[in-house]
DNA sequence: ATATCGTTATGCAAATTTCGCATAACGATA
DNA sequence: TATCGTTATGCGAAATTTGCATAACGATAT
């Protein structure tokens, strides 16, 4: 079929509700590597509004914490991922790679036709 | 992880654009049987409105005429899929029985931890 | 004590998207 | 040429998303 692609894509929920797609995985990883919420959001070139919404909506669902957040002092805060979230992360890597690799091995010559 | 489910879509795309997901192929598939959109509008409980531009939205990507539509005449007009759209939705549910197949397989006791 | 500074935390209005009501257009048949 | 059930859309309302503006915070420096 010209032109068509097949997409696809992985995510958690719980009770029906998103937890963890790849858009919050960057988030997520982003906080990581910043060990900020406000420098996460500028290393996405996405509104510290926005990212801080995501995040809520996250914990809103998660069935743990996923960050630890100070508030003040020195370098003015700071958000911090828990061992719990890192864990996630990394099953839900395991998972959208397994996915990936599944989906090149058995469709993608059926999606030459 | 207590209470996560893992869901997964599959969709075509044709540059970049939706073509073919699963609420557009259930709406394909409702044309299919009823043989109008407004019937299949009303099978599926939304309204016309939004099958339509559902519709619109579909055939202004697509590679090739989804449907053939008449207006006026006897019962009002009709809408019935091309040979070529039946193919593709038939293509379309084999990858993602396929898909499905696969999570459950791959995935499903990972799930459990 | 208190001023500073960069972060977290939100209110709120604007912009965008979705939704659906209302209504026109259509044309084979009666 | 009147009817009837469909396709086709305009348009305002409702819901959602976006981002600007601003408050709150508190360890450190002064």
């Amino acid at each position: 079929m010209k032109g068509v692609r097949v997409r696809s894509k992985i995510w958690l929920e719980v009770d029906g509700k998103p937890l963890l797609g790849s858009g919050r995985e960057r988030l997520l990883r982003a906080i990581d590597t910043e060990g900020s919420l406000n420098a996460a959001a500028a290393e996405l070139g996405i509104s510290y509004r926005k990212a801080w919404a995501q995040l809520q909506h996250m914990e809103k669902h998660a069935p743990f914490p996923l960050v630890e957040r100070s508030k003040g002092g020195k370098g003015g805060g700071s958000t911090h991922l828990t061992r719990e979230t890192r864990e996630l992360l990394a099953r839900y890597a395991r998972l959208k790679t397994g996915l990936n690799e599944l989906i090149d091995e058995k469709f993608a010559q059926e999606d030459e036709s």
